[in-house]
RNA sequence: GCUGCUGUAGCUCAGUGGUAGAGCGCACCCUUGGUAAGGGUGAGGUCGGGAGUUCAAUCCUCCCCAGCAGCACCA
């Protein structure tokens, strides 16, 4: 592009308005403004772009010049800048190692290499160290923009196949930009900081290697991606180094340890053994779910575990999802017949079964069929994690069968469901992502409109707050995915609320109309907490497993200071049970320090000390999970306080 | 599934080519103590499974299983 001989202007934040010579460059805009401001100068923003010191700006624009004091330029500069130093520091060390690519992320960078041996802990170490020399030495980075031929050439030359194929992928309309830190070069479409100097060496840190397929494709070779961090001083290091530290403090598979919760074993890999404690937050939990379904005109109903794989073939989900599934097979010896079955991966086709059993009517709709479905997937070895990925959990499942008509309202009804929903278990926001048709699906392309506009026009009724994700649909239909943020900022997908036009039509599921004909229902899949396990999970995290009091497994104990109170702890007991709570005794020959601790650990929300004077005077000492004072109040006063506590959100009035 | 790492007592972890140790927890005894660990004694392990090398393997090699981190996948 030739540039015009004439002045452009420059619209700054503050509306004022400068001329300048085509091709100026941010640097030089700086510099006339003011010899401190160029000083500091980092970057620019050029009509909404983050822009390079360093290019030329093309044509009338609105610019911004920044500094190390704006935050978000400041930070994708410095870790950007430190992906390229941290890859000349690898090929200065190991020079028979090949680049790929190195983005800035959350919190810092990753950078994949292609190398014969692992990286080792101690290699990170030399790479670090390395990185500082480079930061040291103040390298000017420097860009030029290459023609495309000249670059492949130069790549092929260095013998840098995957950089060559990098550009090969880059649309014809793009320039090509090659940077330089110091002497080393990398394709980067920028900006960077001026000279490696600029990037604080003592906040940021190497963190870990691990296998990344090339081009996110598992048919391509594994690369090997080291992870850094990194922030724009030391302080901002640790705490965000100090975080992470808190955040394992949380983690629900250390604290349904420590809580008594559950626990898996080699045996069952990716199923849980739930313990009483956990079981109990479970079974509240379903409890609680059974009343709002209630409530919200749901029937539920039960199926079967075991189904036989004609039934999956009908559905689809045989030809999609067969190496996922658990398959079962009768034992010839002791069978008639041979039968190859599948353990259930879902429960959608069971209830379709359901529904087609007797005729429908157009009276019937909408049909709200939720069940607590166990389902069971052989998920990848290597996805398994914890609760929150397993290969046997339940979830709170329900199909709504309805009518075109009323699509609408049951996807307000059910956003009003969940919202309430999260509300009562803690989760006060959430966002809503609407995903369109994917590549590989069933249904032809006009069903797939009709489902698309349904639903986009169903969610708008309801907000307009909401994001399109194309191509991540269900293969039978689009869908809202509903993801929740926990206490420490990490985002779920939890609910879901899926149009599907393909299965009832597949499975053919039919209503007769007000004009005596047969029709089409449209079948909804729907669930808000996705799966037990996994949502018990993220409120184990997201409440560091301090449990709403009418969710905690044990809500109370009652713990003796001296054994002549012991009867007053059993009668305390008693009266805390016969009002719903779930108390417990702890008359153990320890001191009460002890017993704090023990059930502070525990987390259990509420300790009732009792000694000499609270058998007196028939009062209790009342201790609450991260309070440090105590406080005496009479028993009936508490177990009146507490049996209110004790009721799920719901039945509170 | 892929890459790398890990697997020793219920938990957290040391350790060695000559068949094992600590702390916590557990049991028992002493202690009756006023809000986050009182003291003592004791029990407890086929060192993930299998094969190989070796006079000898928990330790070295190979295969399998499981877990962890990331990637890929997620009806």
């Amino acid at each position: 592009m030739s540039l015009d001989a004439s002045q452009i202007s420059l619209t700054f934040p503050d509306g004022n308005a400068r001329s300048f010579a085509a091709g100026v460059t941010p640097a030089e805009v700086a510099a006339d403004i003011s010899t401190s401001l160029a000083k500091k100068a980092i970057s620019a923003t050029v009509d909404g772009a983050h822009w390079d010191l360093a290019w030329p700006i093309e044509a009338d624009a609105a610019i911004a010049i920044h500094t190390m004091k704006d935050d978000a330029q400041a930070l994708e500069l410095i870790r950007h800048d430190l992906a390229h130093i941290m890859a000349r520091a690898v090929q200065e060390i190991w020079p028979a190692v090949r680049v790929t690519i190195g983005p800035v992320i959350d919190n810092g960078w990753y950078y994949d290499f292609d190398r014969e041996e692992p990286f080792t802990p101690e290699d990170l170490g030399a790479i670090e160290a390395k990185m500082k020399e480079i930061i040291n030495a103040r390298d000017p980075v420097t860009t030029e923009v290459w023609d495309r031929a000249r670059a492949v050439e130069f790549y092929k030359a260095n013998n840098e196949p995957y950089k060559v194929e990098l550009i090969e992928a880059i649309p014809g309309s793009e320039p090509i930009r090659m940077y330089w830190h110091g002497h080393w070069q990398d394709l980067c479409r920028g900006p960077h900081l001026q000279h490696t100097g600029q990037v604080p060496a003592d906040a940021f840190k190497l963190m870990s290697v691990a296998g990344a397929y090339w081009r996110g494709d598992s048919n391509r070779p594994m690369l090997q991606r080291i992870y850094g961090v990194a922030f724009k001083n030391r302080d901002d290091l640790k705490s965000y180094l100090h975080f992470l530290e808190e955040a394992e403090k949380r983690d629900h598979r250390r604290l349904g340890r420590e809580m008594n919760l559950f626990h898996m074993q080699e045996e069952a890999p990716g199923q849980v053994f739930w313990h009483p404690n956990g079981w109990t937050v479970y079974t509240v939990l379903q409890d609680y779910m059974r009343r709002r379904q209630t409530e919200y005109g749901y029937v539920e109903v039960n199926t079967p575990q075991v189904v036989d794989r004609k039934l999956w073939e009908e559905s689809g989900h045989w030809e999609k999802y067969q190496e996922n599934m658990f398959i079962v097979e009768v034992d010839e010896e002791h069978a008639r017949e041979k039968a190859i079955n599948a353990l259930k991966p879902m429960n959608c086709p069971c209830h379709v079964q359901i529904y087609n059993h007797g005729l429908k009517s157009y009276r019937d709709l909408p049909l709200r069929m939720a069940e607590f479905g166990s389902c069971n997937r052989y998920e990848p070895s290597g996805a398994l994690h914890g609760l929150m990925r397993v290969r046997g959990f339940k979830q709170d499942d329900a199909h709504i069968f309805c009518t075109e008509d009323q699509l609408e309202a049951e996807c307000a009804m059910f956003i009003e469901m969940l919202s309430s929903v999260y509300r009562d278990l803690g989760f006060e926001s959430f966002d809503i992502k609407f995903s369109t048709r994917p590549e590989v699906r069933a249904g032809s392309d006009e069903i797939w409109d009709q489902a698309e506009h349904a639903l986009e026009a169903a969610v708008k009724k309801v907000t307009t707050d909401y994001e399109v994700d194309p191509g991540e649909g269900a293969f039978y239909g689009p869908k809202l995915d509903f993801k929740l943020t926990d206490a420490i900022g990490r985002e779920w997908q939890l609910g879901t609320f899926q149009a599907d036009f393909v299965l009832p039509e597949r499975l053919d599921a039919t209503y007769i109309g007000a004009d005596g004909e047969k029709h089409r229902p449209v079948m909804l899949h729907r669930a808000i907490l996705g799966s037990f396990e996994r949502f018990i999970g993220i409120m184990i995290e997201n409440y560091a497993g301090r449990l709403p009091f009418w969710l905690a497994p044990r809500q109370v104990v009652v713990a003796s200071i001296v054994s002549d109170a012991d009867d007053f702890v059993q009668e305390v007991v008693a009266t805390l049970k016969a009002r719903g709570i779930r108390a417990e005794a702890d008359t153990r020959n320890e001191k009460i320090n002890y017993k704090v601790r023990e059930h502070s650990v525990g987390k259990v929300p509420v300790i009732l000390a009792i000694g000499q004077r609270e058998v007196e005077n028939r009062t209790v000492s009342v201790r609450r999970l991260g309070e440090k004072q105590s406080t005496v109040v009479p028993l009936d006063d508490i177990a009146g306080e507490l049996a209110l506590e004790a009721l799920a959100p719901d039945l509170r009035t």
